[in-house]
DNA sequence: AACACTTCCGCAATCGTTTGCAACAAAAAA
DNA sequence: TTTTTTGTTGCAAACGATTGCGGAAGTGTT
């Protein structure tokens, strides 16, 4: 056909269409100021030339990148993340909101060495808005830089003076029904496993506590700060169970995954879940269906939250201030408890 | 200090130190040609305002994105891969590898609706190259982009006429050691769980098939093309060994995440592994040590696979023609088989 | 002192869009 | 017919960096 040297700016296009390139500009871009004869004229010209305007012109001239960062610290933690199914989903769930709307969603995985992570990331201009799976122990960098960068959303618990915006369920709350629903299946003794250096962690065992307590029973609790990471888990549980001289009745673990530790232990130790104890999981993840048996747990909506975050992100990307969201928790009863 | 009006771009700076912008750059690019004197004076000068270059302008000028798109498609399959092992595993080793690299990783989860979207995320710019995990359905589609966009690489199986460029196992290998691995144990009567419609798991069961043959069995080969979505495939595979007469001896699955489902319904059923069925899976995942038995594995360096994925393509953007990687896999012996 | 040769820096073009403003034609109102 | 309005398009200035080229110092040789 025509198509004798390819088309490689917006520039090429309105000299073979007879028209300046400001007019194709509009004319791609569905301006109203531009009449419908050309506009489709010049569209379907750049169609048969598969012509798409350079994004990078387009990103600087329009100043922004059209790109959300995802960031997930690791704290200390640097072996688990990688397979722990909680970032996992998350991250899906966000990468489907994100696109939706029109975001590009870069990805990384940040091991926080020096405080400056946050700060360099923000500097770097790549991205319109981050989004943080997670507070890990850096609650106090997340503010610092939240203070002055306002596009900024993480996914973790609330507090009432913390100065960024967060998404997430209401942990206290959630730490209260799963202590709660053992206690009302006749357990007492009861002990959490959850490493309380994350703030949702706290907050769990906070309302743990409190559930312990209204029943009487807070004086029989043991905490076990188990690592997140499976392998370390698993002997610090076998431990747990081995040392204690009288054994808890139920478990309430701070994650899913934990919890999946936990039925691995107790299955290899010869103890039958719920018959000799009962265990609750927290996240309500998909894996939990797969578990033997089936995982009894506080469920948080995953799917919300990844929307509230985008939501939030991209209102504060356009300038408006948002506070944070707190989701109610779901019990979710199957079989371990 | 002497910070009255904030630093926004090359420009501000130059003027405050009093230079030409030019040499801010060189400066700040370290550049050869140019004073290490003034070059130290203009960083540290940067530093003071704490000013980086707007990167949206750089990749304008310089013609590249610095972002690597990594792509998952989806197929049939919409729900399950969220929460696939694999995806994740690969996907966290790819983003350590490219950020290592300098480079950003941009997400994007796609479903095949229509043949269009590998070509349109090509001709959007957004990226410098792009890696592609698993070929799914997608071959033909794989091919026919890879013909005339060469930094493009993709995780997934070989073959003699394919043109575009891949990493991956050696999955004929890997299907025969892990059937010989079984035969090996006693186990005639085998069975192949995995969609064959996947080149590699073809492949898989190609090697599954000729160690049969060379074994004499393989008229007692029987195929269930177990769908890849967890709930879905438990059906199935129950289904499966309900309703067949001869139960088999031995399950050879197409990845780990099937011979997981594989072990909960043999659980379900009260069916014992491996002393009334042996299994084994294929990817060698970290969450096959967390089976309740320990899964018997066939084992793909994703480590290495994530460096060969991003060498090749490094290379392939540099220009280079490169072929094709596979790799050899190797058995991991552990409870199930 | 005159020359060539480095070394360092400034000038200005360039990357490919978007968009405010002005210009121009056609249509409507006077 | 003249004036006002409306609707489309062109012009050219941004956006913020990089870089080839040339010139001005500075160094060394004869």
């Amino acid at each position: 056909m025509t198509d004798k040297l390819r088309i490689r700016n917006i520039t090429d296009l309105a000299r073979i269409a007879g028209v300046s390139p400001g007019t194709v500009s509009r004319a791609l871009s569905d301006s109203g100021l531009i009449s419908l004869k050309t506009r489709d004229r010049i569209k379907a010209l750049a169609r048969a030339h598969d012509f798409r305007p350079n994004i990078m012109a387009r990103n600087l001239r329009i100043q922004r990148t059209g790109a959300i960062g995802v960031l997930i610290p690791l704290g200390h933690e640097t072996g688990q993340h990688i397979s722990d199914p909680f970032f996992i989903t998350m991250l899906g769930l966000l990468a489907d909101e994100l696109t939706e709307r029109g975001y590009d969603l870069v990805l990384s995985r940040v091991i926080p060495a020096d405080a400056d992570w946050l700060d360099r990331f923000v500097a770097s201009g790549r991205v319109d808005g981050l989004i943080v799976i997670g507070q890990s122990d850096q609650s106090a960098n997340l503010d610092r830089v939240a203070a002055r960068y306002n596009p900024l959303v993480v996914w973790g618990g609330h507090s009432k003076d913390q100065v960024h915006c967060t998404v997430g369920s209401d942990n206290f709350a959630g730490g209260e029904i799963a202590t709660a629903h053992l206690l009302a299946s006749g357990c007492n003794r009861i002990a959490f496993f959850g490493d309380p250096r994350a703030l949702e962690i706290t907050q769990r065992l906070e309302g743990c506590k409190s559930a312990l307590s209204k029943a009487g029973y807070l004086d029989q609790l043991s905490v076990l700060p188990a690592h997140l990471v499976a392998e370390a888990a698993d002997s610090e549980i076998a431990e747990f169970f081995n040392s204690k001289g009288a054994r808890p009745q139920g478990i309430v673990a701070a994650s899913d995954v934990i919890a999946m530790s936990t039925l691995r232990v107790l299955s290899e130790l010869g103890l039958s879940v719920p018959n000799d104890i009962r265990v609750i999981g927290y996240d309500g993840l998909a894996l939990g269906e797969q578990t033997v048996p089936r995982l009894t747990t506080v469920k948080q909506d995953l799917t919300t939250g990844a929307r509230n975050l985008v939501d939030l992100l991209l209102r504060r990307i356009a300038g408006e201030e948002t506070g944070s969201v707190v989701m109610p928790p779901e019990l979710v009863i199957r079989m371990s408890a």
